[in-house]
DNA sequence: TGTACATCAGTGAACGCGCGTTCACTGATGTAC
DNA sequence: TGTACATCAGTGAACGCGCGTTCACTGATGTAC
């Protein structure tokens, strides 16, 4: 126990980032206090020194998580405009799905209906992160007839979250492939569809949040 | 206790009811299987005479459910054909976060992210339903320069599910109108964009699958 | 420089509770004679 | 028609368990003198 303020901050950023990774892999109810905290080196009872409760919990992570990753996710992207940019950022997002390593994955299709039901702490948390994202996304988009370029960002984030959770809500590979190859397509309306499925690894599978069988 | 099979099969169905009404509401799991029974006026222990597990009745809700809706859902529709077909697809489903009476709304939003981790049965289930509702729709699609009939309704499915998950997610009206006004935008590019964020009345707030406070 | 004290991050046991599932039972029904 | 029996949908109590949260504590650290 070395008990200087940026020890405590060190901490806090381990339960952060246990916090991320469990929250992805098993959900908000499927992820305990306890696992968080033992996932991060230390014991249950050390948690509300950091967050008031798991709620709050999962508002911090989902603040850490959006603020880390927006500027290094939207680089790369900055010379495309327009449509050119949309489709660059669908691909990049939706091409998560194949190099699914797991630490670098996007969180919200792990608790985006979590967040439908979450305190308004959360949800205010994660409207902000949103925001955040199309704001600075923006910049990269002109005026289209028909969509604002907010409209534009807005559209192309809820199509890319929603392709990702349904491709990962799907027993069957080859239907998940579709469902991405599909949401590409839509934002690339006019250029030539790709034309075959991709083969991914079988990903790991966890169970819901129900116990295991006892008995 | 009446003992007949047409008696076992009204319970059947009035368990499933109040399984799609609850699972809705709470996610899965929210919904304890002792609230499910109590919903349908049983109590807990008759279930295992109905369902091997939790998560069957998952299954079998998904599946109760997506058949149940998707003619009625398509009916209405028909008449248009392509591009329309899709708007109208899409303007139908988009438009249920605003007169969200709850029983009639689509399960998915509240689902999809539990789905994510779910057993292989609920995502086969869940992914067969899918597949019916793009076979069904895909008669209305002619196809099109980029992309097939069945990439088209893929997409759209996406966009709607991804849109009225992320207008849900947050606490702000505003933004939750913006995206699906963006997303109804994103279907009949070229076509004016609806000036107004409509006004939508506070919708009520469960809290998440955590116990309510002890101590 | 050395000692006494206050701070407080983190420990570990305990709390009350709701969960999914099991199981011995009850009692209304359909069937056999 | 009347009686004895088998069936089985549904009851209600119990099971073992993991949950979120609390709390008395411990011990390394920084501070005062």
């Amino acid at each position: 126990m070395r008990y200087t303020a940026e020890h405590k901050q060190a901490t806090h950023a381990r339960i952060l980032a246990a916090a991320e990774k469990l929250f992805r892999a098993e959900g908000f109810s499927g992820a305990s206090v306890e696992r968080v905290m033992r996932a991060a080196g230390l014991t249950v009872g050390g948690f509300y020194a950091h967050f008031t409760s798991k709620e709050s919990l999962l508002a911090e992570s989902l603040r850490a998580f959006m603020t880390a990753r927006r500027t290094p996710w939207l680089a790369g992207l900055e010379a495309a405009r327009g449509t050119e940019f949309l489709g660059r950022f669908a691909r990049r997002y939706l091409d998560q799905f194949d190099r699914d390593t797991g630490d670098t994955t996007c969180m919200m299709p792990s608790l985006l209906s979590d967040l439908t039901r979450a305190a308004p702490e959360v949800q205010a948390a994660f409207g902000q992160g949103l925001e955040d994202l199309v704001g600075q996304a923006q910049t990269h988009l002109p005026a289209r007839e028909g969509a604002t370029p907010r409209q534009q960002m807005l559209a192309t984030v809820a199509l890319c979250f929603g392709a990702m959770t349904l491709a990962r809500a799907t027993a069957s590979q080859s239907l998940a492939g579709e469902i991405l190859d599909a949401a590409r397509a839509l934002l690339v309306a006019g250029a030539p569809v790709e034309g075959e499925v991709k083969k991914a690894p079988p990903r790991k599978r966890r169970a819901l949040a129900s116990r295991k069988k006892p008995h």
